[in-house]
RNA sequence: GCUACUGUGGCUCAGUCGGUAGAGCAGCUGAUUCGUAAUCAGCAGGUCGCCGGUUCAAGUCCGGCCAGUAGCUCCA
């Protein structure tokens, strides 16, 4: 038989060879550097046998599938130790994930945090033995019995669900079994680097209405170094919060007082202004218009909306003289009223009717999170009532618009397509009908993308688009959402070229997504360091002492005319501390004014990141200033 | 909402086996008039998240509630 490995080199073999066997004729380095391997583009472990002509390719630790398999056989050496620990603990998953594993244990009673170094120190032990880790298989019911014996009732479930007829895999090493698919490390002595990093809770199979079950979060590196890399990456990271930066900034306040509901301060507010015009004005060039509906709409309208019945829970419901109203969780269908006041003809069309909209929605308190998750947000939104054939080029204009913008503030992002989700409204061919209208013009934009099944709104699909936070968390944004049911459940209308009444198709868009969380997004994506044209306070004016107080503010308002956002620190404190000040509000432009430059006219200049790059006339630095608040600039 | 953890002056934190609170920064007052990341001194500021219980005595122990954080579930 012939083995043929990445790269083109083949080997023949007389009869079967493991892949362990292979790595060993390969090399002695590479050998030890592999972890897995892949035959036809399976992962399979290194004690794969293989049989007859394949296609091999050594995995190593480099691999994001050698890491896995890394990580996997953690969090089997995690759950051996627990259960060592606490026999009587029932185990359930113990999956990979994006920057380490988890395993969800029911523990008969609660385990606390200082547990965790108790289960590493036991961890530990299991590595040093090196217990050599080794597959087997068993048919469907033998394998439901040995799960049986060992009473890991979560493992009987899983195995209960897996397809009738096939054998099941398991690993043991030492005197302990766990189902799993595989693969996994020859022996335990190969992990060098682990951490346990916090427990949680987590509903078995991912169900609320089951039982909560104890997740043990950890990770797991090659090496000490990169173990030791990730953990300062998490501190770096924790210092962008953007709760914490908010605080220290004095852009928003979350108070007790209104849970979930965040106070702008002056500072945030100017940040929110700007978001905004920026938004109004590229709006208006691709052709939107604006309005403004209510906050409260009786109850009728959002029973026309379907909202009444499909959204309820999350509605803040009130009583106006004896008659039930509803404070809006989305605009939709105020705009829609908005789109019935008037007759349209197919000439019209596309309308791209924007608004900022407040809107309101009961969030479970436990979902509440800074300025990303709040019970009162604004949202960038726009209805667009179109022609079927327009669909296409509507989608592409809005993407175009999204793209924009987030390359404007140097995001990245990914796409998602969403689709029909259990509670929803309307025909299967009408979500199919838009399902497909989405994925066409996805693909003709040829974005990649990946498919949430059920996660679309309850009248339509949606394309999401998902930015990352400071800790790598992502957060939706930008959607748009193509909506056959409104325009029927509210009977939108317009005339066409054959003089007979057709029913426009909608979508509902937003770009910035809510305004609350991309400034939260915003935040933590510049540490606080906002760009000039985003700052709130752009330019600080410090005066070297009391005598230079009076050109400061001369200064000032100097600046001022010219439309910058200028303060000044005049008080009795010395320079380098007005400096350290205003550095740590993350002022991009500090002045330092004396003596001298009032003599000259000038302002002696001190840069946020590069620090002082000498004096300059007012009016030159006005003019610098200015063109990179025009232009956007990022430095 | 669920699970775990946290909650001390505006901010960051200390408070050892229960013996009714401490620091730095910020603030105020005074001195200083200063050249690129913290000038000095003095003063003031807290019924220790809230309510109840145990105790001679509770910031400290117990229970309930409120709020925050992480994760789950749900979603912009």
């Amino acid at each position: 038989m012939v083995i043929t490995l990445k790269g083109g080199e083949t080997r023949e073999y007389a009869g079967s060879v493991t892949c362990k066997q292979i790595a060993q004729d390969i090399g002695e380095g590479l050998a030890r550097a592999a972890v897995a391997a892949k035959v036809n583009g399976q992962l399979v472990d290194l004690a794969h046998a293989v049989e007859g002509d394949a296609e091999v390719e050594l995995v190593t630790l480099k691999e994001k599938e050698g890491l896995q398999v890394y990580r996997h056989t953690c969090a089997h050496v995690l759950a051996q130790a627990v259960k060592a620990i606490f026999p009587t603990s029932k185990l359930a998953i113990g999956p990979t994930i994006e920057n380490g594993f988890y395993y969800d244990i029911d523990f008969k009673t609660p385990i606390s945090a200082e547990d965790l170094s108790k289960i590493e120190a036991e961890m530990k032990k299991i590595i040093k033995s090196n217990l050599p880790i080794e597959r087997f298989t068993l048919p469907r019911a033998d394998a439901i019995k040995l799960m049986t014996k060992y009473s890991e009732k979560y493992k009987v479930e899983l195995i209960k669900d897996l397809p009738e007829g096939e054998e099941i895999s398991f690993y043991k090493q030492g005197g302990f079994t766990d189902l799993c698919r595989g693969p996994h490390l020859p022996s335990t002595g190969k992990i060098k680097a682990f951490k346990l990093m916090s427990i949680a809770g987590a509903y078995w199979r991912g169900n609320e209405k089951n039982k909560m079950l104890t997740r043990i979060y950890g990770t797991a590196f090659a090496k000490k170094e990169e173990l030791d890399a990730y953990f300062t990456m998490l501190e770096e990271a924790k210092k962008r919060d953007h709760t914490k930066l908010g605080k220290e900034l004095g852009l928003f306040a979350l108070l007790a007082e209104g849970k979930g509901f965040p106070f702008f301060l002056p500072k945030g507010m100017v940040l929110k202004n700007i978001l905004i015009d920026y938004w109004r004005q590229i709006h208006l060039r691709e052709g939107y218009v604006e309005v403004q509906t209510p906050i409260i709409l009786n109850r009728s309208l959002w029973e026309t909306s379907g909202h009444w019945d499909h959204y309820k829970e999350n509605m803040y419901t009130t009583k106006i003289d004896g008659e039930d109203c509803a404070i809006k969780p989305m605009n939709c269908p105020g705009g829609m009223l908005v789109y019935k006041l008037t007759p349209h003809s197919y000439k019209d069309l596309p309308i791209r009717m924007g608004e900022l909209g407040l809107v309101h929605r009961h969030e479970k308190s436990g979902q509440l999170h800074g300025l990303m998750r709040v019970r009162c947000f604004t949202q960038d939104d726009a209805h667009i009532y179109m022609l079927p054939e327009q669909i296409t080029d509507e989608i592409k204009g809005v993407v175009r618009i999204i793209n924009e913008v987030y390359t404007l503030f140097g995001f990245k992002y990914h796409v998602e397509l969403s689709t029909r989700p259990e509670n929803s409204i309307g025909s299967d061919e009408d979500w199919e009908n838009a399902t497909n209208a989405l994925r066409a013009a996805l693909e003709e934009l040829g974005l990649d993308y990946v498919v949430n099944e059920g996660d679309g709104a309850f009248y339509g699909p949606k394309i999401d688009f998902h930015l990352q936070d400071s800790i790598g968390r992502t957060w939706q944004c930008g959607t748009i959402q193509l909506d056959f049911q409104l325009p029927q459940r509210f009977e939108a209308e317009y005339t066409g070229e054959d003089g007979q009444k057709h029913r426009p198709i909608m979508i509902h868009r937003v770009v910035f997504g809510s305004i609350e969380r991309f400034i939260g997004i915003l935040i933590e994506h510049y540490a606080g360091k906002f760009p000039v044209w985003l700052s709130p306070v752009q330019v600080k004016v410090l005066p070297v002492s009391d005598k230079s107080a009076e050109y400061a503010k001369e200064v000032e308002a100097t600046l001022r005319a010219a439309g910058l956002r200028v303060e000044t620190d005049v008080r009795n404190e010395k320079i380098g501390y007005k400096i350290r000040e205003a550095q740590l509000e993350k002022v991009p432009y500090m002045l330092v004014v004396g003596d001298k430059e009032r003599e000259e006219g000038t302002v002696a200049v001190r840069m946020r990141e590069k620090g002082d790059i000498g004096a300059m006339p007012v009016a030159e630095f006005a003019a610098r200033v200015k063109k990179e608040n025009d232009e956007k600039t990022v430095f």
